[in-house]
RNA sequence: CGGGGCGUAGCGCAGCCUGGUAGCGCAUCUGCUUUGGGAGCAGAGGGUCGUCUGUUCGAAUCAGACCGCCCCGACCA
C-alpha cells in the first residue's frame, strides 16, 4: 500500500501533547498518545492516527514482504466468524469469555474472531485434496479481537490487535517441519529488519509435544515476562547470513544454531540447566516482550474438520499443519519500548513514519521559505518520505515535536544558514549534527 | 473476577472535607512585541462538573445506584 510521500505539519492531523496523559505507565503508550499516534476509543481499543497508522503500515508490510519471500500465499479472512466452526474444533466452549461472542439479527451466534485455525482448515480442507496441493502457506494480516479481563499497555496489550497469522499444510510431519523451519527464519529476518533483535525461545507445546514451538521475544525493561539466554543470541546477525530457503538441510541447520544456545522464558526457565550450559559472563537475564509465536499442531484441526489428503499410494491422510502469528500491533509498542529516550520516539528507518523532518526555523522568511519549498519538492522527486515541519511557530516547538514523533533526520533550516549557504542535518538517534549545503544534504538523503 | 483509585474545558489538575455565581496552568483564537530548543504583554472563546435517583430553599460538593477509565493480582499475540 502507498503512503504519502510527503506530508506538510501545517495541513496534518499530528494532535502531539507537551504533557502525558494520565493514564499512561509506560514509555511506549505514553509516546505513542503524546505523538498523536493513537488515541483510546475503549480500554484496549485505539483509533490510528495518521502518524501511527502510517508505522503501522509499514510494519505490516516489512512482515508481508518476509512471508511471501518464503512463498506464503496472503489471503484476507472476514473479522467475523460463525460460532459454529468453532462448536466443531470443540474450542467455542473452550476459549471462555476472551472471545467476544455476538449475535446477529436471526440470533445465529457469531464471534469476533481471536484466531483463525479454524477457518483457515475449513477452507483448506474443502479445496484441497491431493498431496500435489501441499506444501502450501498462506498468511493474513487481520484484526483480531481478545476480551482480555485487563488490558494494558496501550496497543501492547490491547482488546483488538493487528495480527499476522499463518498456517502451513504439509502431508507428513517431517514435511511440517520444513514449513516451520522457513517461518522460523522468516521470523527472524522480520524482526531484524524492524532494527530489533528477537530471541526464540522453546514454548510450551502443550499436548502434542515434540520442540516445534517457540516464542520470539525482544528485550525491553518494561517486558511482560522474565526471560534468561545465552548472550551468543544477542550478537547473532541472521541478516548478514545469506540462506537458501529452498535448501531444507541448510534451514534446518540455520535453525539448529539458533536454537542451540540457551534461551527460555520464566515458564520454561531450568535454573540448573542455565548455570550447566552457559559460562556465567555470558548469562543474559532481562524482561522480554513476546511479538511472535509459531507452533507446529499436526491434526489437531484437521481432524475435527475432517481436512485430508490422499497420497500418491491412494491413502487417505489428516493434514499436518501449524501455525505462525506476529503481533503487528504490538510491535510499534515494541520498538518503541526498545528504542526512545527521554525527547521521544527514535524509529529505526524501516519502519519510521518518514525519513526525514523539514524544519523550517522562520517561517514567512524568504530566504527560509525558499530553501525549504525547494527542498520539500526535491525530497519528493527522490522519492525520500519527508515530513515538512511548516508551522508559524516557534523552533523550540517544532524540535521538540520532530524529537518526539522520532524521525530519524531532521534538516534544519535556519535564517543564519541561509545566509551562509547550508543547511543543519541532525541524526535522531545519535544527535550529531552537521552543517551542509542544502544540496549535499539531499544527497546524502537520497542515497 | 478480587483488591485499590479516579471521573470538573483538548491535556494536566485545584475546588468537594465544612452545600451558596465553576477555577488554575498548558493548549486554542485575536492583536502587538518576539524568533536556533516548548516566548512576553493585552484581550477572547470553550463546561449538561460521568449518568440517574434522592436529601435540601439551593448539590461539582452530601447519600445511593449505575456507567466509564486507571493501577495491583490470576490470564494472554
Amino acid at each position: 500500500m502507498r503512503l504519502s510521500p510527503a506530508v506538510r505539519v501545517s495541513r496534518y492531523f499530528m494532535p502531539t501533547m507537551r504533557h502525558d496523559p494520565s493514564e499512561a505507565q509506560i514509555v511506549s503508550h505514553r509516546l505513542m498518545l503524546r505523538a498523536g499516534m493513537i488515541r483510546q476509543e475503549s480500554a484496549g481499543i485505539y483509533s490510528w492516527l495518521p502518524l501511527g497508522f502510517r508505522v503501522l503500515k509499514k510494519i505490516e508490510q516489512i512482515v508481508r514482504e518476509e512471508q511471501d519471500r518464503i512463498g506464503a500465499h496472503e489471503i484476507l479472512m472476514p473479522t467475523i466468524q460463525s460460532a459454529d466452526l468453532w462448536k466443531k474444533s470443540g474450542r467455542y466452549d473452550d476459549y471462555g469469555k476472551e472471545m467476544l461472542r455476538i449475535e446477529d439479527r436471526h440470533e445465529r451466534e457469531m464471534l469476533y474472531g481471536p484466531t483463525n485455525e479454524e477457518m483457515i482448515t475449513s477452507i483448506f480442507g474443502d479445496h484441497a485434496k491431493s498431496y500435489k496441493n501441499v506444501p502450501l502457506m498462506m498468511y493474513h494480516i487481520q484484526w483480531k479481537f481478545r476480551d482480555e479481563i485487563r488490558p494494558r499497555f496501550g496497543i501492547m496489550r490491547g482488546r483488538e490487535f493487528l495480527m499476522k497469522d499463518g498456517y502451513s499444510f504439509d502431508l507428513d510431519a517431517e514435511s511440517g517441519r520444513k514449513s516451520y523451519n522457513k517461518q522460523f527464519l522468516a521470523y527472524l529476518r522480520t524482526y531484524a529488519r524492524m532494527g530489533l533483535k528477537a530471541i526464540p525461545m522453546a514454548a510450551d507445546t502443550g499436548p502434542i509435544g515434540g520442540d516445534l514451538s517457540h516464542e520470539f521475544i525482544i528485550l525491553a525493561e518494561t517486558g511482560e515476562s522474565e526471560v534468561f539466554c545465552d548472550k551468543a543470541l544477542l550478537e547473532f546477525d541472521l541478516t548478514k547470513t545469506a540462506i537458501d530457503m529452498d535448501d531444507a538441510d541448510a534451514v534446518q541447520a540455520m535453525v539448529d544454531k539458533v536454537t542451540g544456545p540457551y534461551a527460555a522464558t520464566d515458564e520454561q526457565h531450568d535454573q540448573t540447566a542455565f548455570e550447566a550450559e552457559v559460562p556465567e559472563d555470558r548469562r543474559v537475564t532481562a524482561r522480554g516482550i513476546e511479538v511472535g509465536h509459531i507452533f507446529f499442531f499436526g491434526d489437531k484441526y484437521s481432524k475435527p474438520f475432517d481436512a485430508k489428503l490422499t497420497t500418491a499410494d491412494g491413502e487417505q491422510v489428516l493434514v499436518q499443519s501449524g501455525s505462525y502469528g506476529v503481533g503487528v500491533s504490538r510491535l510499534l509498542g515494541g520498538i518503541i519500548e526498545a528504542s526512545h529516550d527521554e525527547s521521544g520516539i527514535i524509529w529505526p528507518e524501516s519502519v519510521a513514519p518518514f525519513k526525514v523532518a523539514l524544519i523550517n526555523l522562520r517561517q514567512g522568511d524568504e530566504g527560509c521559505d525558499g530553501v525549504c519549498e525547494d527542498l520539500y519538492a526535491k525530497f519528493q522527486e527522490a522519492g525520500v518520505e519527508v515530513i515538512y515541519d511548516d508551522r508559524d511557530d516557534r523552533a523550540g516547538v517544532k524540535f521538540s515535536d520532530m524529537d518526539l514523533i522520532g524521525v530519524p533526520w531532521q534538516v534544519i533550516v535556519g535564517p543564519k544558514g541561509v545566509k551562509g549557504g547550508f543547511v543543519e542535518l541532525k541524526n535522531r538517534k545519535t544527535g550529531d549534527r552537521e552543517e551542509l549545503p542544502a544540496d549535499a544534504a539531499l544527497a546524502k538523503l537520497a542515497e
